[in-house]
DNA sequence: TACAACGTACGTTTTTTATCGTACCTTGGC
DNA sequence: GCCAAGGTACGATAAAAAACGTACGTTGTA
């Protein structure tokens, strides 16, 4: 007897698919499917429509989207907030990769090759700021 | 007829429970599956010893670990180096969730509530330091 | 020396992710 | 009114990830 595991979206976390999709609907707002499909295959190397489709069909049964049914066309939503799920991801992130440091992190971007003069300079000036408060 | 992918450690990147196992190695040197295993399931609700064994095995076969079969008590080391592998994995951490830019992250981390005031404190010494180069 | 404790090997199962393909509905335009 | 284009529904499949259980080998010590 197969019973899927009834996962909310409160004890699951996105996976890099799911992700990509809430980064779509979080930048752009309610879409349907082919505005998400065509807005993350429009570089790279494609994937069906209908994959796309189901991923964000089985996302809605996770509660991790909303749709309205109204039209045809239905349009998706994203049902986490942005900042909380990227929080909740950071932390997990920073809990697995870096013993739960911030710190330690901080060091690792300083030192990543990804990590320009430029940003160097964003993050002084963050801090700077921070510093005055 | 079934091929496994020949997922060489060069074009793969850790799961979750592989960093896990990478993490126990690269901060305790060589150790053998019984000790992998305590470390990561002394607080949390434990795993099978024969999950964690098996896990490990995979990993070999997959070229993250190298393994010492002189003695019965296996020693498995980590094939993957640190530095490396975790700045891959924070690049693609980045690309994934902060649209590839580190200071978004960065914003991220100074209005995440794991990152302490001494956080703050340790970075701003960083800066410091670097600024003096 | 006998056996309990502890190891490894390895096939198997269960879940989750990721993708498709096919059937079938809806609608704008000819 | 018809149909091609473009939607949705949904079962199926493949592959990866996670976790076991069982069989069997090794060894310290009672």
């Amino acid at each position: 007897m197969k019973v899927r595991k009834d996962n909310n979206a409160r004890d699951t976390v996105p996976t890099k698919a799911e992700m990509d999709v809430l980064q779509v609907l979080w930048k752009h707002g309610p879409s349907t499917v082919r505005f998400v499909h065509d807005t993350l295959n429009e570089q790279k190397e494609a994937v069906q429509y209908t994959s796309t489709l189901k991923l964000m069909q089985v996302m809605t049964e996770k509660e991790m989207l909303t749709r309205d049914e109204t039209n045809m066309k239905h349009v998706y939503s994203a049902a986490l907030e942005e900042e909380k799920t990227k929080g909740t991801m950071l932390t997990r992130f920073v809990d697995s990769m870096y013993d739960g440091s911030v710190s330690n992190l901080m060091v690792a971007l300083l030192g990543n090759d990804k990590t320009s003069e430029k940003e160097v300079e964003v993050l002084k000036a963050m801090l700077k700021k921070l510093d005055q408060q």
